[in-house]
DNA sequence: GCTTGCACCTCACGCGACGTGAGGACGCAG
DNA sequence: CTGCGTCCTCACGTCGCGTGAGGTGCAAGC
């Protein structure tokens, strides 16, 4: 079976200049023209043109992709094991990246002012990338962004101001149970955590119980978390987290409660 | 405190003349300048930086960058909450990349070709993109990736054909094991499942349970899969999947029986 | 038979996000 | 006062295409 530029350009999701600028550069030339001059790719041109958008998207230059799926060495299999290397070293930046987002929200939710150099973090040790697109075709028409942009539009002042009260109500009733000698993995407490992960997710993303114990650590890994909590009563950082804890934990035994 | 264009630069990981760059587009416009005409950086100035250069990494134009930051209604909190949406989105769709490749691996591991049309699902509903960078600086100095490179370089043929007889080997055995009638949560089963998952781990990519289960259901749910498994003998391709499941569950339960 | 339309072709210039010098100014150390 | 290091401002180069302009091959409708 063979396919004109059109159909490939379709097929693949890219342009037919596109095409024209990979027989251009000599990275893809298609195997056979029809006596009219018209480009006509084979399978086996599809397959590497499906090489070629692999290593483009994860940040390879052309002449690289050219590199690598020259190498002679390369069989198929190496390609496959490499890729998912890639993917799966990309994936784990992402969710670091992610993390500190949650980290930065959590200290906009309680009011703590990260420095300028704690920002950066986000990038970790950090080389510049090139990603050049219409976001908005992109990423306007996606799911998560769209739920992102609706959340966003209805909160005004007094929205936040009733976020703080609710966080102030919730404070309060911690310190009261921190003090009646409740322990840290009682119902109570427990029941305390879920509705601070809650409040979590309503106010701000989806706070999935590994997300919530990695911000319970921070509450007493970080100075300045550990100092907000520490002011609504000694000893209720620590608390906190192993309430955390206990909850995701609990959540863990009996996944099916709510 | 004030920062000049080397020390930021160093600071954020990028050139100086990004910055320039930034400046003359009006996208980042030091608040200072020395009398010498030298730009002077604020922290608040960081904190936009910062914003750039994360929006500019999840593939937004300078020119998109500039619109979402300038936009007057989007609070700090506005801003979080859409860099995690973007993250997650962006996480899930490098997983789909990692589950598509794992199951090309598995075609490849057991022989089976796909046709190009399913090479490209990889992609999913694909969008051009744009990442240009000098992969080997960013990629070739990555655990993952030199780990896969390892890996791959003492691979030769006879390391295939080993491979062949092992599997081969695991095959016969795991036939026979479904003539005696065991049922597929028994301990020989579950066994048998625990070494195709390493087999796969020491010649291709570390699989977890997660991905093991997924390729589990992929042998029943795909009809060529399933093939090369009935082939074997009819019924297997339904055993190895509970098979694996089993043994997955297993592993939930007591994970420290290495 | 002739036009119309579509998908293809080949130049060739344009653009975004910088890279890469060229040529010069400031400040301070020896 | 002479380096040196860092900063400045042009200004052209590069990469991966986008975007026409102008022409060709071929099936369908008039």
């Amino acid at each position: 079976m063979e396919y004109s530029v059109g159909q490939v350009a379709a097929f693949a999701g890219i342009t037919v200049r596109t095409l024209h600028h990979y027989d251009e550069v000599g990275l893809l030339s298609p195997s056979t023209r029809s006596r009219a001059g018209h480009r006509r790719y084979s399978d086996a041109d599809l397959t590497r043109l499906q090489q070629i958008l692999f290593y483009r998207e994860l940040g390879f230059s052309l002449d690289e992709v050219a590199a690598v799926l020259d190498d002679p060495v390369a069989d198929p299999v190496a390609h496959l094991r490499r890729q998912h290397a890639l993917l799966t070293e990309r994936i784990e930046r992402l969710r670091e990246m992610a993390a500190a987002v949650e980290r930065a929200m959590e200290a906009e939710r309680v009011g703590i002012d990260l420095t300028p150099e704690e920002r950066f973090e986000v990038f970790g040790d950090f080389d510049p990338d090139q990603y050049a697109e219409e976001a908005e075709r992109r990423w306007g028409g996606t799911d998560a962004y769209r739920q992102s942009q609706r959340r966003v539009c209805g909160y005004g002042k007094d929205d936040w101001l009733r976020h703080r009260a609710e966080q102030a109500d919730w404070g309060e009733r911690l310190a009261a149970l921190f003090d009646s000698g409740a322990p840290a993995d009682s119902e109570a407490a427990m029941d305390l955590a879920e509705e601070h992960r809650r409040q979590i997710t309503r106010w701000f993303y989806d706070c999935s119980y590994e997300i919530h114990t990695g911000l319970g650590e921070m509450y007493v890994a970080d100075p300045r978390f550990t100092a907000y909590y520490e002011k609504i009563k000694p000893g209720v950082a620590t608390y906190v987290r192993d309430a955390i804890l206990a909850n995701a934990v609990r959540h863990l035994d009996e996944p099916d409660r709510t």
